[in-house]
Order: C-alpha cells, then structure tokens, then sequence
RNA sequence: GCCCCCAUCGUCUAGAGGCCUAGGACAACACCCUUUCACGGUGUAGACAGCGAUUCGAAUUCGCUUGGGGGUACCA
C-alpha cells in the first residue's frame, strides 16, 4: 500500500503567475483532502530552469494562501518527504533513470536535435503519426561508448511496450489506451534533468501521493506515467481530470483575455472567498442548490464522482454577482481592511477608522468590486465634482427652490443623529410634496446633486451624517 | 493527420429510463418596493447539437455525424 490516508498534491510550475485554473486544481485537491482528512502537498515544479522564476514562486505562494488553500507540506513548511522544489531533487532523478537502464526498461538515446527534428519532418512529409525511430535502442556498449568519447551525451528513453492500457479515472470512468501509438518518450534530457513525466512519477511515488487530481490537458500523459510507475515496480496512483476553464470565445483562457493569475483578480478588487466559491462551481453544484457557500461547507459537501467532466466557461457576470453578494455581507472591519488600498488615492486620514468603516458600510450595497469604490466614495474624501446631468438638475428652478429652503433648514439639524437628520429629510420631501407638489425623488436629487455632484450615491441622511454639518453648509454655499 | 476527452437555456449547472409539458443560479426583460444607484420581492423569455438503434417508455443506454477542447517535445 502507498498510504492508507488519501494524499493529494498540487504542483505548479513557476513559469507564470498562479492562473485561476491552477487555482480552482488547487482548491478541489485541496476539497478532496479536507473531505477524506487527508494531507495536501505543495509541490514546485521548477525542472525548465529557464523558464522558472522566484518571483513567480513567489506568487504561487501568496495566491494560494491568500486563498486560504494552505499546505500541510511545501517548500516552505518542510515534511518528512522533501525537498518539495524539483531544481532540489536532480540527484534523486538519474538514479531512478539508472534502475530503469538496468532493468531494461529505458536506454540512452544519443539522437541530436537534429537528427530528431529530421524524422518529425520526414514523418509529416508521409502523414503518418511520429514515434521515435528507436534508432538507439540497440547500441552496443562499444557503440555507447565510442559515442560518449565524442563527447556526445545521451539522453535516457523510455522503451513502451505495445500493450492496451485501462485506467480507472475518478471523474472520467474507464479510460482506454494503445501504447503502441506511443513513441520511445525521453525521461532525461542530456542536460542531466528529468523531464516532466519523469520527475512527476518519481516524485508523486516518493511522496506517496495517492491521488493525482490535475487538468484533463494531462490525460494523455497518463498512459505514460502509469508506464514508468509499472516499470519502478511501485503502486500506481488512482488519477482524476478535470475539465478546462475556457475563456468565452472557447479557446483557453490567456492573458489577452483579461486577467488570469489570481493576484490580477485581487489587484482588481475581487475578493478571495467569492473567487474560490465562484471557481469551485465550475464543473461542481452543491447538493442544496446554494451556490453562495464557503470552502468549509463547500468540503463537507464534496463529492469527487461529482464532478463534471466538460470544460466550462469563464464568465464575468456571476462572478461579480458573486463578489457583490460577499461584499454586502461581509464583515464591515474586516471589509475595510480590504478596501482602505484601494482608496489610498485619498486623504483617509481626516476621518476616523470609525467613520472610514461607517462610509465604507453605505457605499458597499451596489459595488461589485473594491475598487468601485474608488469612484463612489470620492465625495466623501473631496470637494464634488459636479457631473452633467446634476449641473441639469440644479439649473432648475425646482432644484433651486428646495436647496433655498434645505440651507436654512440645515441649521437645525443635528447632524450627529442619523435618526434626525432622516426624519428631518423625511420632513423637507414631505413639505414639497404638500406645498410644491414635487416628487419627493426630486427634492432629494436638489440636496444629492448640490452636496455630491451626483444624481447616485449612498443613503443622503449617512452622507450628511459623515460629512458634518460645517461641510455641508459649506457646500451648500459654494457656487 | 493521428490519439484522447466533452456535448442540457447566452453562461454555470440539476438531472444517473418513467417523478421532466426539463429544475435552480447569473445575465436579460417586466412589474413591485423606494430619497438615487443598488438590494430585495414577483413574474416573463430562454436548452436536452443532429440522425439512427435499444425499450412499452430516453435528456438519461448504444452507434454514427457534427461541433468544441486537449495531446501529439530532451515544455510543464
């Protein structure tokens, strides 16, 4: 046996930001042990040396834990089966390669790249499917030899045997495969490093992973590393796909269609619970029908035959339906702290935190995302700005007849008392209405309009209350 | 080209042979509520890709077609 306790892994390369699919593997890996009380590694696959960065390991980290899926083994935490960053583990690599030569199952291949770009061509010009032409397979150890004294260095293949090969996938069923369509595939590049199948088998077996829970874009390598896995002679893991996000032309999602790494999300004010709760109904429903729910309820719920095994697409809308919904709900000091970044183009320090979580609280209903806020509460932070369609409704005489009466009534007005200066307003609609016969959605636009510029905004009594009554009148009396 | 995966409203999905004249959510539209925007409430519109087969009966099973996606590297 492997383990008797499910153990699941995530396994980035640091070759670009955390992307949201990442995230969302991440996540159901990260659902799936919490739902089986199993452990969930992180695993930092940095083989291509070229193409990985610390700074995009950097912000895998961060992604991920400001997502709250934190591991119980990484790099960073240690465990008792590290180092958990492939570029750690190259010793590791070519002893298992060496094993494999023994016993048959792999050899050295000292093809250039020439060589073998030369038979992907020649296979292209007859149209039939490239398979490595086992050229080197049956070197003798004087050819191997005299080769190496070249100074030619080889690279290790895998020898696949034909053979049909079935697996069991947890989200797909029966999944079938001819291994004799497979060509003689590398495990050792001649730098010395493992390729990608390589490295993944040796380091899933070591670290006895018992469920390999990945994007269907590594179904096909499957078949492949089910064959190395026999090969090491080790237990075989049981594998689940899942479907792709896609962007909404269908094609995958990229950078030209906006934001893709999580920190693009969160930079554009999206919140991390209403991220994960969006992208976890991707290819899952709950068994209630209630979509708003958050990753603990989300585990408990959780079902990994339920899946869904097509791609799915990624839309906007409810997304920031969704973070609207969290945005409302959220608790209001906690909210804050998310939301003071975004406004620091403002002078926040005339107010208190006190009153900065109260104009947060009357701005939040209609928001969507955080940095909404930027434009709803700059009449909070700045003189108004006068918008069109308020320079048209203060130009009425309507308009001009309200403010006439509201400047004198505002004198009277305590403006600490939220329930007064209500009531008070309740009183001033309600004499227009009586006197003047004016809507009372007309008085109110005199006030808004004159105070914010505006013919939108919070609850006219709350502004009133947190602007205090020295800068209304002041207001009111600008011109 | 070859191999593999997938296919229910615009989108995310429920549905595992009769409970489906297909349910929910987002978006849309209408109305209500209302000091604006919004929230909330009530409605309307909107889908089983096509064709065959199995069956008394199919969105659900099977086959083909079409469409979409993935893979086909000494990238991961």
């Amino acid at each position: 046996m492997i383990s008797d306790k499910v153990r699941v892994r995530i396994a980035p390369s640091p070759s670009g930001n955390l992307h949201i699919g990442t995230a969302r593997t991440a996540l159901f890996n990260y659902l799936f042990a919490k739902k089986t009380g199993g452990e969930y590694v992180l695993r930092i696959e940095d083989t291509d040396l070229d193409r990985s960065s610390e700074a995009y390991k950097q912000n895998i980290f961060d992604s991920l834990k400001a997502l709250g899926l934190n591991w119980d083994e990484g790099p960073d935490v240690g465990g008792q089966y590290g180092p958990y960053k492939q570029s750690e583990r190259f010793d590791i690599y070519p002893k298992f390669a060496q094993m494999l030569i023994d016993k048959g199952y792999a050899y050295e291949c000292f093809c250039s790249n020439e060589d073998l770009d030369k038979e992907h061509e020649e296979a292209n010009a007859k149209k039939i499917p490239y398979k490595y032409s086992r050229k080197c397979l049956n070197l003798t150890k004087e050819e191997r030899d005299a080769l190496k004294a070249k100074g030619i260095v080889p690279s290790i293949r895998f020898k696949v045997d034909s053979k049909e090969l079935v697996f069991h996938d947890l989200v797909k069923g029966e999944l079938k495969f001819d291994t004799s369509l497979i060509g003689d595939f590398a495990i050792m590049k001649s730098n010395g490093t493992p390729t990608y199948n390589f490295a993944v088998v040796v380091d899933d077996m070591l670290m006895k992973i018992t469920h390999v829970i990945r994007g269907e874009d590594h179904i096909s390598n499957t078949p492949k590393q089910i064959l190395i896995y026999e090969a090491l002679g080790a237990e075989v893991p049981q594998f689940g796909h899942l479907g792709m996000i896609l962007a909404p032309d269908r094609s995958k999602l990229s950078k030209r269609h906006g934001a893709t790494a999580v920190s693009d999300f969160i930079k554009q004010g999206y919140l991390t619970d209403a991220l994960l709760n969006f992208v976890a109904m991707l290819g899952w429903a709950p068994s209630d029908g209630v979509e708003i729910k958050n990753v603990d309820e989300i585990a408990a719920d959780f079902r990994i035959g339920e899946l869904s095994s097509s791609n799915s697409i990624f839309e906007y809308e409810k997304l920031n339906w969704m973070n609207g919904q969290y945005i409302k709900k959220m608790d209001i000091s906690r909210l804050t702290d998310l939301a003071l970044p975004f406004l620091d183009c403002y002078d926040t320090s005339k107010y208190s935190r006190e009153k900065l979580e109260h104009i947060i609280e009357v701005t939040r209903e209609p928001i969507t995302l955080l940095k909404d806020l930027v434009y709803d509460t700059q009449y909070f932070f700045e003189k108004p700005v006068y918008e069109e369609d308020s320079k048209e409704i203060l130009k009425s005489d309507l308009s001009k007849t309200v403010l006439e009466k509201f400047k004198k009534d505002v004198l009277e007005y305590d403006f600490d008392n939220l329930e007064d200066v209500h009531n008070k307003l309740a009183d001033l609609r309600a004499y227009f209405k009586e006197n003047h016969g004016f809507k009372p959605k007309e008085t109110m636009w005199a006030v808004r309009c004159k105070i914010t510029g505006r013919t939108r905004g919070a609850d006219m009594a709350a502004i009133l209350n947190i602007l205090g009554k020295e800068e209304v009148i002041e207001r009111l009396s600008a011109v």
